[in-house]
DNA sequence: AGATCTTGTCATGCA
DNA sequence: GCTGCATGACAAGAT
């Protein structure tokens, strides 16, 4: 039927018949397909100016409104706000909450039938009993209309907003049946259905949504009424709500919503659990972002509270505590109760470094005796039949020169605890990997090599009993390292191999290092190399066009010399030989033309020259 | 089998 | 004198 509508104004006939297609096929047209269609935009802009014209009868009722209340109000000069004369206006103060009145019910008497403001007050105080006194202030602040945006700040103010917005009854859990029927009374007053209507069709048609305030601050009465009977009034553009929003509107007005959302919305709102408080509201609200908001933060919430419900059974970690120079007390408890507490936890240090740091996890020391029991060797022992590898997993001081550097530079800063704290997470990774010789050429067979060699200094250790790993022999700073030889009494010859790989494993990474710095000196001198090429390769362009330019210049000026020369006449009238004279110019500027033949004989330019 | 590469180790110098 | 680091030289194994 809108295919045949008659079309006037510029648009023909065939293309409302296009855009109608268009618009079936869900192309966005950036507008309404309503706004192509004239008669549609007239009827429209009747409707405005009948709801303008009801708006500015709203507004001068509201005004008379505001003066009535006021006349029951006197203004507190302490704070500004209005509060009731008492003890007349009492019933009325205490109708009147923040909550409430931003509802900002449009209160027109147009029709006899209707409720009155007063009325309306009262339902509104039956409604919603009044819980604290602090909110009794009353503000009446016209210059609001229509703006749901509440500062926090200004409760007064906004309190006694008074605007054409929508307003949702409260929570049907508080409602009784009489005041629902109060409700519906009320909902049904034309000026407000009128209201409610013109929030629809922003809500309905706007493609912007502004988004509405703070959840904090939002009035969760502020909901939209889904109509029935909507009006194809175009209005400006008020306060606007996503239409996926609506659902969640419809949801807190279990009587304006149609019979198969009444049932859902009483069971969304009983599943709310909605006391339509200011904090409940945000997740009717915005049921994605705000959910997610605060399902966020009460994951966070519970996460703390996880987490605080947690501390207490564990034993509160500190470091300083955890981490012991001597074996056979606190160190490895740490690390145990680190192993345990941070299975795989980051610590906040890449898990590239120092794949070195792997071994220690998996060392479990004694009281001061050789800890390394063969069962444990098994456990960990990724390649059964492989001592080598058993060694190498426990000794493992396979160094990557970048995951060392960073291993040492963290050794350095934070201490030893936290490479602790790096091991427990280290130790669960594959073998091969450990290894850090992640990059090729280093290939398994390599691996296996550096194993092998590796682990001797290992096999040496364990020979001699040497309570450590060879990670901590090499890693631990100085002191540290001192402090562990103190507390075990070894003697010379394992001093000496422990002295011995410490020096061989500082020395491998500081040979690393150096290959590396000197292939990349290499590489910085090749590009050197390179820019210097292409340097010398533009200047002996840039010569050859000078030379280019050059050739050309003594061209020009032979062309030159030789013009002049032809325009000098001696006594008779004759033209110079160019062969036989020539022109010099001497250093004053003069010009004087010069016998050629003559010239390498005479030395007196004065005698012989003849200016020209 | 020899050349080459890679890596570890030692010796040495320097700070 | 000790320690850490840098580097040349060498050796051993791998390619």
């Amino acid at each position: 039927a809108n295919n045949i509508r008659p079309v006037r104004g510029n648009l023909q006939e065939t293309d409302m018949n296009l855009i109608d297609i268009l618009w079936k096929q869900d192309i966005d047209l950036g507008a309404r397909r309503e706004v192509f269609d004239y008669n549609h935009r007239q009827k429209e802009h009747e409707l405005q100016r009948q709801l303008e014209l009801q708006e500015e009868k709203r507004l001068h009722l509201l005004r008379e409104q505001e003066k009535a209340l006021l006349a029951q109000l006197q203004l507190d000069e302490e704070t500004g706000e209005y509060i009731p004369r008492p003890p007349a206006s009492a019933p009325l103060q205490s109708a009147v909450t923040p909550l409430e009145v931003t509802q900002n019910v449009t209160f027109t008497e147009e029709n006899g039938d209707a409720m009155s403001f007063d009325e309306c007050l009262q339902l509104l105080a039956e409604t919603f009993p009044v819980e604290e006194t602090e909110n009794t202030a009353v503000c009446l602040d016209t210059t609001a209309v229509s703006a749901p945006m509440m500062s926090p700040e200004q409760p007064t103010l906004l309190s006694a907003t008074l605007s054409p917005d929508p307003l949702s009854p409260p929570s049907p859990q508080r409602m009784s049946p009489d005041l629902e029927q109060a409700w519906m009374e009320l909902l049904s007053l034309p000026e407000l259905q009128q209201c409610l209507n013109m929030q629809m069709e922003d809500t309905l048609e706007t493609t912007t949504y502004p988004l509405p305030n703070s959840p904090e601050v939002q009035n969760p009465n502020y909901s939209f009424y889904p109509m029935t009977n909507l009006t194809e009034g175009e209005t400006n553009n008020v306060n606007v709500c996503p239409a996926e929003f609506m659902n969640t509107f419809n949801s807190s007005v279990p009587s304006m919503a149609p019979p198969d959302n009444l049932s859902q919305m009483k069971a969304k709102a009983l599943q709310l659990n909605t006391d339509f408080t200011a904090e409940s509201f945000p997740d009717i609200f915005y049921p994605n972002t705000i959910l997610e908001e605060s399902s966020g933060q009460h994951g966070l919430e519970g996460h703390e509270s996880d987490t605080m419900s947690d501390i207490p059974i564990k034993p509160p970690f500190t470091p300083v505590d955890n981490y012991c120079l001597s074996p056979g007390d606190g160190f490895d408890r740490g690390k145990h109760s680190l192993t345990a507490e941070l299975p795989d936890s980051d610590s906040g240090i890449s898990s590239n470094t120092s794949p070195h740091c792997s071994s220690p996890g998996k060392s479990v020391y004694g009281d001061g005796s050789y800890l390394y029991s063969d069962s444990d060797m098994e456990e960990m022992d990724h390649n059964p039949g492989s001592a080598e590898s058993d060694y190498s997993e426990m000794f493992s001081i396979n160094f990557q020169p970048d995951d060392l550097q960073s291993a040492i530079s963290v050794s350095a800063v934070t201490g030893p605890q936290q490479q602790q704290e790096k091991k427990p997470k280290l130790h669960k990774t594959d073998p091969v990997e450990e290894s850090g010789h992640n990059n090729a050429p280093f290939t398994k067979d390599k691996k296996r090599r550096s194993d092998v060699r590796l682990s001797r200094d290992e096999q040496r250790a364990k020979a001699l009993k040497i309570p450590f790993t060879v990670d901590m022999i090499i890693n631990l700073p100085v002191d540290d390292f001192n402090e562990l030889m103190s507390k075990h009494r070894l003697n010379e010859a394992q001093l000496a191999l422990v002295r011995d790989i410490r020096r061989r494993g500082k020395n491998k990474v500081a040979a690393q290092n150096c290959r590396k710095r000197k292939m990349e000196n290499i590489v910085g001198l090749e590009g050197e190399l390179d820019s210097l090429k292409e340097e010398k390769e533009r200047l002996l362009s840039e010569r050859s066009q000078n030379t280019t330019n050059l050739k050309e210049m003594k061209r020009q000026l032979n062309s030159l010399y030789l013009e002049v020369f032809s325009t000098l006449r001696d006594e008779k009238g004759n033209t110079y030989s160019p062969s036989e004279y020539s022109l010099q110019q001497s250093t004053n500027g003069s010009i004087f033309l010069v016998p050629r033949v003559k010239k390498t004989l005479i030395k007196s330019k004065d005698n012989q020259m003849s200016p020209a």
